[in-house]
DNA sequence: CGATTTTCCTGACTATTATCATAAAATCCG
DNA sequence: CGGATTTTATGATAATAGTCAGGAAAATCG
C-alpha cells in the first residue's frame, strides 16, 4: 500500500512545527547543525517508519501527520503504546537507552517526517545541556503517563478503558465545535481496540452503546464527544 | 503498624549496595558530597516512604529491603507499577520531571534506605555529565520495560499475566536451588493480584492450579518455580 | 499463650468479554 | 464504474473472571 516519495528538505530553522517540539528553544547554530545531516520525507498512510527489534539509526521528528507506535503480541495482535503527531519525536528511547527499537511505528495519516542521524542528535545532546535536560524531563513525564496507562489497563473493565481512551483522545486531538468536540484523528475500530486492549467487535458494540446514550456521535470515520462528563462517569464508576 | 527508627549513617563511599546501583562509578569527591546531605533510616514492613500526589523532596536510595511502588485506582485498589530492592533509586522520575509523585511507595520487607536531598542530587547531575547520561539511559530502559508491561496487561488473559509475572519475579528475585528457583520476595496474594491486575481470589485459584500442574510449589509465604518452561507455555500460548 | 485480626482458600453465581459466524457498508483500485 | 477487499455491524454462544459469602489457617499483639 502506498509508496514513499521524497520531498524538498524543510530547514529546521524555518520548520513550523518546531516551536511545539523539544527543539523549540534551540539556537540558530544548533538548528543549522541539525539541518545539515537530516532528510525529510513524505509518508503515506500505512507505511512503516521502523520495526520492533531493529537498530535505531537516528531520530524521527514529525512535521505533520500522525503515527501509531505499537508492539506485536504473541498472537500477532498490535498493542498501541503511543500515538504521535506534529512536533513529536520518535526513536529517542531506543537511541538513548542504546537498545533496539522496542516497538514499531506506522503512519496513520499521511505525514511529513524528518530524520536526524544518530550522531547529529547525540552531538546536540553532548553540547547543549539545556536541551539534554528538557529531553530528560520530557522522558520522565512520559514515564508517568505510561504508569497511568498501565494502571488503567490493569484495573478497569473494557468499557471503562474505552471511555478513558476516548477522553484521552479528546484531550489530545479534540478540535472545537460548539459544545461538543471532534476527535480529529482517523483511527479504525481495530486501532481503537489495539489501544484499549480488547476485541474489535467489543469496541464496535461499546461505541454504539455510547452513541445510543448520546455520549458520542460518529462523523465520517471520526468520533465526536457530545457529553464529556458522561464519558468520565463511564470511565470511573461503572461496575 | 511498626515505627521508624533512625540508624547510624552509612557513608556512600563505603556502602555495600552502591556497586549495584547507578552510583557505582562515582568518584570519591562526588560520594563525599552526596554523603554530606543524606540521612539513612531503617523502615519496617508497612511503612510508607512517600504518597502519590505529594511533592518530592529528594531521592530515596535503597540499601537493603524491598519496596512496592503503586498507584491507587478509583475503587481504592492498588496497582503495583514497580518493585524495588537493594541498589534501586526511588523518586527520580518526579524529581527530574518536576512533578508530584505519581505513585506511592511502601516497604514490603524491612529496609534500610538513604535519603538524598533534592539539591544534592540535582547538583550531582549538573556537575557529573556521565552520571546524568547513565541515569537517562536507565530511565529509557525503564520506559521500555513499562511498554512491555503495558502490552502484557492489555493483551493477555489473567492466567497468562500471572504466569508472566511469576517468570519476571523469578528472573529478578530468583535464588538458586537445585533445578528449581525460589522467588525470594514476600508478596501477599493481594500484592500479586495488584501486580497482575485481578482479584485476589483469582490469584489464589490460579496459583493453586499452577501448583496442581507442578509448575510451582509454596514454601512458607514464598513461591518456588519448579517448571520454568511450563510457566512460559502458560504465559504465551494459553487460549 | 489466647484472642483478634489478617490472609488464604473454596464454592456458587453472575457479569463481562471473547470467539465464531454472517452480512451490510464503505473503501480501494484498475 | 464495478468487482474485490477491508471495515463495520449484529447475533449466538462459550469462556473467563469478578463478586459475594463463609470458613480455615496463619500471623500479630497485648
Amino acid at each position: 500500500m502506498a509508496t514513499k516519495k521524497s520531498s524538498i528538505n524543510i530547514a529546521c530553522a524555518t520548520c513550523g512545527s518546531r516551536k511545539d517540539s523539544l527543539f523549540g528553544n534551540l539556537c540558530g547554530e544548533d538548528l543549522d547543525a541539525l539541518s545539515e545531516g537530516k532528510s525529510c520525507v513524505t509518508y503515506k498512510k500505512g507505511q512503516t517508519l521502523f520495526y520492533e527489534g531493529t537498530r535505531p539509526m537516528g531520530l524521527f521528528c514529525i512535521n505533520s501527520g500522525k503515527v501509531k507506535v505499537y508492539k506485536l503480541g504473541s498472537q500477532g495482535r498490535e498493542q498501541i503504546v503511543r500515538l504521535s503527531g506534529s512536533g513529536d519525536f520518535l526513536g529517542y528511547r531506543a537511541l538513548l537507552g542504546e537498545e533496539f527499537y522496542s516497538a514499531s511505528a506506522t503512519v496513520l495519516e499521511d505525514a511529513t517526517i524528518c530524520f536526524i542521524p544518530k550522531n547529529n542528535f547525540l552531538e546536540l545532546l553532548r553540547t547543549n545541556r539545556d536541551f539534554f535536560s528538557s529531553l530528560t524531563k520530557s522522558i520522565c513525564h512520559e514515564l508517568g503517563v505510561m504508569e497511568e496507562q498501565m494502571a488503567m489497563l490493569a484495573q478497569k473493565s473494557v468499557r471503562e478503558r474505552l471511555a478513558t481512551t476516548l477522553i484521552m483522545l479528546k484531550e489530545t486531538y479534540g478540535v472545537e465545535g460548539d459544545e461538543s468536540m471532534l476527535i480529529d484523528i482517523a483511527l479504525s475500530r481495530e486501532d481503537i481496540a489495539n489501544i484499549v486492549g480488547t476485541a474489535t467487535e467489543t469496541v464496535i458494540r461499546l461505541l454504539s452503546d455510547f452513541k445510543s446514550s448520546n455520549l458520542i456521535s460518529f462523523e465520517g470515520k471520526k468520533i465526536r464527544v457530545l457529553d464529556p462528563k458522561g464519558l468520565v462517569r463511564e470511565a470511573d464508576f461503572y461496575k
